[in-house]
DNA sequence: GTTACCTATGTGATTGTATAACATTACAGA
DNA sequence: TCTGTAATGTTATACAATCACATAGGTAAC
């Protein structure tokens, strides 16, 4: 039920920091569960199996990897199937398309909303969620100055996690 | 050599702001070449045109569609060969990926280093390029806080252009 | 209870995006 | 000229996303 050891080969941190990774799937996934109860959402099987396999792991998932996990369970095995399965978490705010890597990743805190932004490690593929208020910046003063109306921003960060820095510097 | 008006049937602004747009070529072109001669690249036939392309207009281009007009070019129709001069392009900074939309633009001052951000119009699909510091804000306090080391980030809004906001009162 | 409706799932096929692998050509420097 | 390197060209393929249509399941109205 924890995250899969042939993944983090060193026994690496999950998300850059070190938790309980167990919590932290049953918790996000009770989370989930209580939201679309509360909001009248069907939360069917397909939909849990695909936030289940996203939260394996801090890292994002390309549609395809998901598909050919979702086949093992024997759900439907073509692309729809977990396209649309992604459709609803992303719309319903349970996990979030990384754009740089045409890829998903379950939201670490899916119970306020919030404007996400994500912390890429190129050597390890590990993503951080983290948040951000890009539209009250720069790029809000420059948006304010042409008359274009920001409906939703994305920001990633790529560079180096913690742990690979430290693997680098040994 | 000035924009293509059937991609602007209503004459509206480019890049968000009215602007003479065959100047905004030949200099962003004048400057590209400039630029690699100064730092010993090649600026060759492939990528001068596949710049060209980007330029006729401030709308993010696939690579398909750029290949496209390659190819009536006489140059190569295969897609690593718009693939590769993207790449040039991008590194060397004279032009940019859209991830959003997995597409490209081309960069409106190459001049000097910058972090840019992109404002996507989702009605009409221009695109202005504009700039940020997202490193500096909360992204950067997290960053630093957890040990991540920013190399690069992506900043791209979605929303309305001011020019589709005016069609959508009237 | 059954009909009608809506939502979700399943499948096949297709389109778009991107890269791997390898052959060939063009060019700069020894 | 020879040689190494960068750039171009081509085939094939992997990965990403959507279209179109068939089927199943639940809910509400009758």
């Amino acid at each position: 039920m924890t995250s899969d050891p042939t993944k983090n080969t060193t026994g690496d941190p999950l998300g850059f920091a070190l938790h309980d990774h167990s919590a932290c799937i049953g918790d996000t996934l009770a989370a989930a569960e209580a939201r679309c109860a509360a909001q009248g959402l069907r939360f069917t099987p397909v939909r849990r199996r695909v936030l289940e396999i996203l939260l394996q792991d801090h890292r994002a998932l390309g549609a395809y990897a998901i598909l050919d996990q979702l086949r093992d369970g024997g759900f439907g095995s073509q692309p729809p199937v977990v396209y649309r399965a992604l459709d609803f978490l992303v719309v319903n705010g349970l996990a979030h398309k990384i754009e740089r890597l045409n890829a998903f990743i379950a939201c670490v805190h899916p119970s306020h909303a919030h404007a996400p932004a994500f912390l890429i490690c190129r050597l390890c593929d590990v993503v951080a969620e983290t948040h951000s208020s890009p539209a009250r910046g720069t790029l809000g003063d420059a948006a304010k100055a042409t008359g274009f109306q920001i409906e939703r921003t994305m920001v990633e960060a790529e560079g180096v996690c913690p742990s690979c820095a430290d693997k680098a510097d040994a």
